[in-house]
RNA sequence: GUCCACGUAGCUCAGCUGGAUAGAGCACACGCCUCCUAAGCGUGGGGUCGGAGGUUCAAAUCCUCUCGUGGACGCCA
């Protein structure tokens, strides 16, 4: 369906061409002066300077065209030149109605639906999830989510690190405990074991020894360097001890991904590309990209505009291992040949930007890509606690993201049961989705690329721009709802008719943005976009709960369509938090 | 050192493809439950948009310089 901003925009058009105007000047935006007007056009004064004329003359030429019977009930100029609008209120009435009865509530899905792979997430196996893999997760999760809504493919891929130094450490670390498992017998033909020789816990324990033991000790070090490229390789053993670190480690980042509300189509990780690392490192030989420095073999990436100097792209080193750039590439050269890819998009921490210039500059020139895939880097800042330092737990020490999940949830349950009388049952199951939603809308709400204060009181505090907040909106709009439905009411009977006072009429506008705000977020890889929309309805809905009795209104048209504005707030609301990647209660 | 990002109310953040009086929340002061969830609503105080120039009819928004903070800069990921 056709928007109400570009149905009035289609008009403004049309009558600046019917004045002699430049069309592409009637643009129209929601009013930045909601006393004066519901929408304006600022066209006549963007094109004053091309008709070298005063702008309140162009804007007057435009509204004569408007002529009588346009969409407006009001049109006005003022000032230098704005054009000032209100829209009929019947037509308003009528185009949520359509809106309501529309699947997409307005949104319009994409012309030509595009494959677009996303990465996230990024968990190393054997390394428990902390804070720091939050923002991946939550915001890859959101945008994949937001994109597959206007209508594209959105494949997630969580893209395991599970082929670089953290494997030979681990390695070798087990190697120094447990000498005698046959995993390190290099004479061993038999079958290795079933069950792993470690638990997660173990595990856990383990990287973090042997990371630690390596920056003290360098021959420690260099034996996991040793393993990793082992590993690499295809040794035998290690490679059945890599097969036990990864079910161990993918069945418990399942566990958390879900705890998260967050899921990925694909499991794929970094040794997934190790079988196209060999001929991609030839084909770049040969056709000469790469060649050897220092020992290592890279690719020259650098560009004549670059305003700073960009090192070379590695592909192996010195001692013929691989690195990080080497399986991201080898990545893109296996997703173009599974899914053929329109795009790419990475989300991950800004400070990886530089290596990811390289790597998209080093796919483009060696021709690992059609030119027209397009490669998009989504940056996010750090999660920082109140002090302004990145995150940490009281001790100092990086938190896991289980606890971050576990205090917040045990927060929410305190408030909740001193709140309200909701039952024991439900109080710990709604204290779940709560706090979910007060961690991923407190994340959510700030811009992806910038650093933000992760505030556990603020977050949990359950007033103001909060997920909390929205949720109890929502829960507010269901219990009218029900309480509609055991008086017998059909919520789906009657029209909605034109607002009877003015927070009804803010409503009413702010739900006609919905769906420029699903498809500007899409565009610009912005959720935050979404969570600024639904508080702004939020905010309407509770002015207009407050000054208009619903269930006690007599007049029985008038109270359907209050009952219908109502369903499509609630629709509105929850699907946007359903984009955002958490749910409502039914009650809190 | 070079390059990049950021700097908006006491605090946390929107607004930035230039447009009318720079918006929220928290905190602070006050008012509103015989009525659909008061986890709510309403009212009020609080700003030289880091600073200085420039472009423009119009700059928080674009350009230059400057100060401050954070980050990145070949064998980690």
């Amino acid at each position: 369906m056709k928007k109400l901003m570009e149905q009035m925009a289609q008009e403004l058009c049309a009558a600046f061409e019917k004045a002699g105007y430049d069309p592409a000047y009637g643009k129209v935006t929601a009013s930045n002066r909601p006393d004066l007007c519901e929408f304006q056009c600022n066209g006549a004064m963007a094109g004053a300077k091309a008709y070298k004329k005063a702008p309140f003359m162009i804007a007057d030429d435009v509204v004569a065209c408007l002529g009588e019977n346009s969409m407006f009930s009001m049109t006005e100029v003022v000032k230098p030149g704005f054009i000032n609008l209100k829209v009929k209120e019947e037509l308003l009435a009528d185009y949520l109605e359509e809106m309501s009865a529309d699947e997409k509530l307005s949104v319009t899905a994409a012309e030509t639906p595009k494959t677009i792979i996303i990465d996230y997430g990024g968990p190393n196996v054997a390394k428990p999830l902390h804070v720091g893999h939050l923002r991946s997760a939550i915001i890859g999760e959101s945008i994949k989510r937001i994109g597959r809504y206007v209508g594209h493919k959105m494949i997630g891929d969580v893209h395991l690190g599970d082929w670089g130094l953290q494997m030979g450490l681990i390695i070798t670390e087990l190697r120094h405990r447990k000498p005698e498992l046959v995993y390190f017998d290099e004479s061993f033909t038999g079958e290795y074991p079933k069950e792993a020789p470690f638990t997660i816990s173990e595990l856990e324990e383990i990287y973090p020894c042997a990371s630690g033991k390596s920056k003290s000790d360098e021959a420690y070090r260099n034996e996991a360097l040793e393993a990793t490229h082992l590993l690499q390789q295809g040794n035998r053993g290690y490679m059945a001890l890599w097969n036990h670190i990864m079910q161990v480690s993918v069945t418990d980042l399942k566990r958390n991904y879900d705890n998260l509300n967050v899921s990925f189509d694909l499991w794929k990780k970094e040794s997934d590309a190790q079988p196209y690392i060999p001929d991609m490192v030839n084909m770049m030989k040969d056709q000469g990209f790469a060649y050897e420095d220092q020992g290592a073999l890279v690719v020259d990436v650098k560009e004549e505009q670059d305003t700073k100097e960009i090192p070379p792209c590695m592909l192996l080193k010195s001692d013929g291992a691989s690195l990080y750039t080497t399986t991201d590439l080898a990545t893109i050269v296996e997703r173009v040949k599974l899914f053929d890819p329109d795009e790419i998009l990475y989300v991950v921490d800004k400070r990886q930007e530089l290596h990811f210039i390289q790597v998209f500059r080093c796919a483009r020139k060696t021709g690992l890509v059609k030119d027209d895939l397009k490669f998009s880097f989504l940056g996010f800042g750090t999660m920082n606690g109140k002090d302004g330092k990145p995150f940490k737990t009281r001790e100092g020490g990086v938190m896991r993201l289980e606890n971050l999940i576990a205090d917040i949830t045990e927060e929410m349950y305190r408030k909740i049961v001193e709140n309200r009388s909701v039952k024991d049952k439900d109080a710990d199951e709604t204290a779940k989705i709560v706090g979910l939603s007060a961690i991923k809308y407190g994340d959510l709400s700030n811009q992806a690329t910038k650093d933000y204060v992760f505030d556990v009181d603020r977050f949990t505090s359950f007033e103001g721009n909060t997920g909390p907040y929205i949720l109890y909106t929502i829960v507010r709009i269901k219990s009218i709802l029900n309480r509609y439905l055991e008086e017998g009411g059909n919520p789906e009977e009657g029209r909605i008719l034109s607002a009877v006072n003015g927070s009804e009429k803010s409503l009413m506008l702010q739900l006609t943005g919905f769906g420029a705000t699903v498809e500007s977020a899409f565009e610009e890889k912005a959720p935050h976009k979404i969570c600024a929309y639904i508080y702004e309805v939020s905010n309407a809905f509770n002015s207009f709960y407050h000054e208009t009795k619903i269930l006690s209104e007599e007049n029985k048209e008038q109270k359907e369509s209050f009952i219908k504005l109502l369903g499509l707030t609630k629709k509105v609301l929850e699907t946007s938090i359903e984009l955002l990647g958490f749910s409502a209660p039914d009650r809190m």
